[in-house]
DNA sequence: ATCAGATATACTGTCAACCATATATCTACC
DNA sequence: GGTAGATATATGGTTGACAGTATATCTGAT
């Protein structure tokens, strides 16, 4: 049911509300993903991750070694009108626009496979 | 310009949350039909307008012995989107329903003159 | 079964936020 | 000038959040 109280303490970490505006705009992104996008250590991206999970505010999915995630499809939408509000709002700004550039220059992204070759570990 | 971080920590705190989502449907409060509202003591009242006057989110105005605040005019329309949402998305659900509710209840609000008789101290 | 990659959790120290009470400021009026 | 009402700030104490490092888990492949 997401209490505004839970989103907004989500929302409040810089670390989360990259991951969350990242999500917005990408779609479904492995922890290993943001940490490259943000270049943050995976420690850090999965602590967060995990409140951002237990809160309610994204979803995980398993896929072989990898865990993606996404924003939770089930959020009401006052809440979802605050995410893309806030993600369309500031995303020419620092340090928004750097997370997006620098995703599109990782090679190798999981789940995006080159061509048809697969992609192994 | 007001930075996102800088929004969501102040919509973190429940007093702070609840005086905004009554700004935003009420317009200009001053402070003491907050404390009413919200049943909360003048000084804890006080303290967290003046973290949200810092933050940039209301605006401040003395008239006489009141100091009446508002939501302020010139956020980005971002920011004003997710305020809307937010009082939207929550008017009906607790606390704050009641806090409009017991607004509603309060004798001698200043600027609201009862009538055309000027109201005094 | 073992090993490596990907992700999650635990532990410790530090720092910021909150509350409650008390007190100070500022305005209007006498 | 002095007083009262309305609002603001200061102080002390407590709690909760975050960072960094180390370690555990889980999955897939050899």
């Amino acid at each position: 049911m997401m209490e505004p109280l839970v989103l907004f303490r989500a929302l409040m970490d810089e670390t989360r509300l990259r991951c969350l505006v990242l999500m917005v705009n990408e779609g479904e992104l492995c922890v290993c993903e943001l940490g490259y996008a943000l270049g943050v250590v995976q420690p850090k991206i999965s602590r967060h991750l995990a409140l951002l999970r237990q809160s309610g505010l994204v979803q995980d999915r398993r896929v072989g070694h990898w865990v993606h995630y996404r924003i939770h499809p089930d959020l009401p939408s006052w809440a979802t009108t605050i995410l893309k509000a806030t993600a369309e709002g500031n995303l020419a700004m620092e340090p928004f626009s750097d997370d997006q550039a620098r995703l599109r220059t990782m090679a190798d992204r999981p789940g995006r496979c080159a061509g048809f070759a697969e992609v192994t570990t």
